[in-house]
RNA sequence: CGAGGUGUGGCUCAGUUGGUAGAGCGCGUGGUUUGGGACCAUGAGGUCGCAGGUUCGAUCCCUGUCACCUCGACCA
């Protein structure tokens, strides 16, 4: 194939600067856009129907576990977000606060949620009579504000979309087993959803959720090897249920407080796919979560038959999937395989007069770029093997980079020569203390990313201390 | 928040030793095209990031500020 060199140009090259990478497919491929208002981007239709699909598939598994949606203020006063002290102390540097109603200075400033913990669980007090009202599992879908100093659309803004899941339950065991279950839904999100392989494990206690006892976390490998924390599972014990008195009456008749747990993912997703998919084409999405799974692009449009044949086409692949008409008489035809290319768009359906004279067309996988020649009458199951091949190939690839990119480390010389070289994750063992952890940040870069649950020995002692060794851990630059 | 960098049509940039701005791409219109970023003609579009200051005069000099980018610290 001939490669055009002033296309590639026109995007920066993916291996050569990806930070800037990112930034242009973001604008190009029509996702998002920047704001006056600093940190908050407008998410444009295509970056929106993106998210609209991962809600529309995360939904139907929250509800299926018997998650039921509510919608809770934006505004927190002041006196709820204080009342438990880790969450406040983690939370208080970045939080919003709205000091004014019109001319007026509030006698109680409110906060803009950076998350809803404490709205929840002032609610759940009042709510929570019975141990028949257990689990008590609710979700709202909404946006939360948390001021960043340094933002990158969908990755980190100040302004974000997502999930927020917070459920009671009756006891401790029931609580964990919830969180993991969560979290395995997460999992099957991104790897079913999204084609990307997650590493699954706990957080370690410095990085943890402010308020939680335990929070597990999925992790995901972006192609430069950066590491990005793509959603996080808490368990939150009983920090929040004594802090604001939530109480049920147990099987007993006694009084108890609740086991609590939150959970989420956010439009950060969207950076996930971006990051973990793309090439110097472009932006490279899934078909499961795809706006466009296909795109039909007919060639020579004014030649005689070349149209009505591209709709009769498009009539019969639209019933099964989300398909486009590339219609456009104000760009060739090279234009349009270049922009839908850029886009992402999975399968491109090329029908030109030679192929309608033929009873076939040619269809191209955005994956790989391979074309094969398909009869007409056969496109509908050809089109559909095409698409889950691709969803199967996009995460066997990324798989085999988080093979490629992971290595263990037994010593500090280790740890940074195969950071440096390879970037991706390094797994070490660790001795359990926060010193090290913090050592080993300072030293390489990278922080832990999880404490897996598939542990393995790589060796006796501690990678940075030397001391016994507790846990193998996952470390990596981040995100 | 620390260190550095950049702000001139939508984008990439040029330019003015201080005298009020230009090119390519893109965009509109008409036409010819269409199998990997087509061509011709024609047209629209800029208070030179913003606010002060110096000056007869500032896009240019000075101060401040804001935004974006990169690298660190913090986070979904």
């Amino acid at each position: 194939m001939k490669e055009n060199k002033e296309f590639v140009k026109e995007v920066t090259d993916i291996e050569e600067d990806f930070a800037k990478w990112y930034t242009d497919i973001v604008l190009k491929a029509d996702l998002a856009d920047y704001t006056d208002t600093k940190g908050c981007i407008a998410i444009k239709p295509y970056g929106y129907a993106i998210w609209e699909n991962i809600q529309k598939y995360l939904d139907k598994k929250l509800k299926e576990a018997g998650v039921k949606n509510v919608y809770l203020p934006v505004l927190i006063p002041e006196n709820l977000l204080q009342k438990e002290k880790d969450h406040v102390e983690g939370f208080a540097p970045e939080v919003a606060w709205v000091t004014k109603g019109g001319q007026e200075e509030l006698e109680e400033k409110l906060c803009i949620r950076p998350t809803s913990e404490t709205v929840f669980s002032n609610l759940y007090a009042k709510w929570l009579k019975s141990w028949r009202d257990l689990p008590l599992l609710y979700n709202q879908w909404c946006n939360v504000l948390r001021w960043e100093k340094e933002t990158r659309p969908f990755l980190r803004s100040r302004e974000f979309l997502w999930q927020e899941g917070h459920t009671l339950h009756e006891t401790e065991k029931d609580a964990k087993e919830f969180t993991i279950k969560i979290l395995n839904i997460y999992q099957d999100l991104i790897e079913n959803l999204l084609a990307i392989p997650v590493l699954k494990g706990e957080k370690t206690e410095k990085e943890k959720f402010a308020g939680a006892d335990n929070t597990y976390t999925v992790e995901t490998l972006m192609h430069d090897g950066r590491a990005l924390q793509s959603g996080t599972s808490h368990y939150i014990g009983q920090n929040f249920t004594k802090a604001f008195n939530i109480k049920f009456q147990n099987r007993e008749g006694k009084e108890e407080y609740a086991y609590q747990t939150s959970w989420g993912v956010a439009t950060r997703l969207i950076g996930a796919v971006i990051m973990a998919h793309g090439d110097n084409r472009g932006l490279k999405l899934p078909p499961r979560v795809a706006p466009i799974q296909a795109v039909i692009v007919p060639i020579a449009l004014h030649k005689e038959g070349v149209e009505d044949k591209a709709r009769e086409i498009y009539e019969i692949l639209n019933n099964n999937f989300r398909t486009e008409l590339d219609l456009r008489d104000n760009y060739s035809t090279g234009y349009k395989f270049n922009d839908w290319e850029l886009r992402g768009v999975p399968v491109r359906i090329e029908l030109g007069p030679r192929d309608i004279e033929n009873g076939v067309c040619v269809l191209v996988r955005r994956d790989t770029l391979e074309k094969t020649t398909v009869k007409l009458n056969e496109i509908q199951e050809k089109v559909s093997e095409l698409l889950e091949d691709i969803q199967k190939n996009m995460f066997d690839e990324c798989a085999q980079r988080v093979k490629q990119r992971t290595t263990i480390a037994r010593n500090m010389d280790e740890f940074i020569k195969n950071i440096n070289e390879n970037q991706g994750y390094v797994k070490a063992m660790w001795c359990g203390k926060e010193e090290c952890e913090i050592k080993i940040k300072e030293l390489t870069g990278a922080s832990s990313r999880c404490i897996p649950f598939e542990q393995e020995k790589i060796s006796d002692n501690c990678v940075c201390c030397g001391e016994k060794a507790k846990k193998m851990v996952v470390w990596g630059r981040q995100y």
